[in-house]
DNA sequence: ATGGCAAATTGAATTTGA
């Protein structure tokens, strides 16, 4: 059994308790990583192979964005992708036993959805363009994609499916993008094959919010699919809420899946 | 559709997140 966890951190570096502590409760082998907002030469290397991860595939900037796998096994086939033209830090992929692992952060995609005034959104429409044509010419070879995908596709991917209708993440247009992807890619998703509809299920919530926990204003922005031939293989997933309540949380909370493979 | 926060960068204010 292989585990897999993906977690937007919000800062690597802030993070690296809440790390450790991911690695003591989970013991994960692999953890793809999202927004570790530091440049290469501030990344935390030695302290992550202190935690256990000896294997570590990194694409970075300065402050923002920034996306990395790390692994208790070797990655083979390391390789980082620009997208819509930028250098941005937001997909990188590795090979772990025979299965193709993509960590992906697509842009949030600003305030406003509108694509004659917001730059921001088109962006994102076209980041999620480019990926569907990526994986559409893809072969049917194993694989697993995962991160922050910064779109929550179900009406119970959210707290509210009318308050959001206007809402960046939830915008039809940003919905029906995402559908393209998936069905293009032939992908499964592995969280809604464990928590079938119409459960609500989320992995992030606004620090806006103190009292997330009893307002429950959630969002499923971060996501775990695989190829048709990968999903039988889906043993578990585990949403860990509990990292939104420790000290210093990210927004986001790991989501792991139990992978036999 | 906002927002009461958070983090990085640059040096108290701005940008981005969603």
């Amino acid at each position: 059994m292989l585990k897999l966890a993906t977690w937007n951190v919000n800062s690597i570096r802030i993070r690296l308790p809440l790390l450790e502590k991911l690695a003591q409760k989970e013991n994960p082998d692999i953890v793809c990583l999202q927004e570790v907002k530091a440049k290469r030469e501030d990344f935390p290397f030695e302290e992550i192979k202190r935690i256990g991860f000896e294997n570590i595939a990194l694409y970075s900037m300065p402050g923002y964005n920034g996306v990395a796998i790390l692994s208790k096994l070797p990655l083979y086939n390391i390789r980082s992708y620009h997208h819509v033209g930028r250098d941005d830090a937001r997909h990188i992929s590795a090979k772990i036993k025979n299965v193709e692992i993509h960590n992906i952060y697509i842009p949030a995609g600003g305030d406003v959805p509108d694509e004659k005034t917001n730059p921001s959104f088109v962006h994102k429409l076209d980041f999620v363009e480019e990926l569907t044509e990526f994986f559409e010419k893809e072969s049917d070879r194993q694989k697993l994609i995962c991160g922050d995908f910064n779109i929550a596709p179900s009406e119970n991917d959210v707290w509210s499916h009318k308050a959001l209708l206007q809402t960046i993440s939830h915008t039809p247009i940003e919905v029906e993008k995402l559908r393209m992807f998936f069905e293009k890619g032939r992908f499964v998703d592995a969280v809604r094959t464990i928590f079938p509809e119409p459960e609500k299920i989320y992995s992030w919530w606004s620090y806006r919010n103190p009292n997330w926990q009893k307002n429950d204003k959630g969002r499923r922005l971060d996501h775990i699919w695989t190829d048709k031939s990968l999903a039988e293989s889906v043993r578990n997933i585990k949403i860990a809420k509990e990292f939104r309540a420790f000290e210093r949380p990210s927004d986001h909370v790991p989501v792991i899946a139990d992978l036999e493979i």
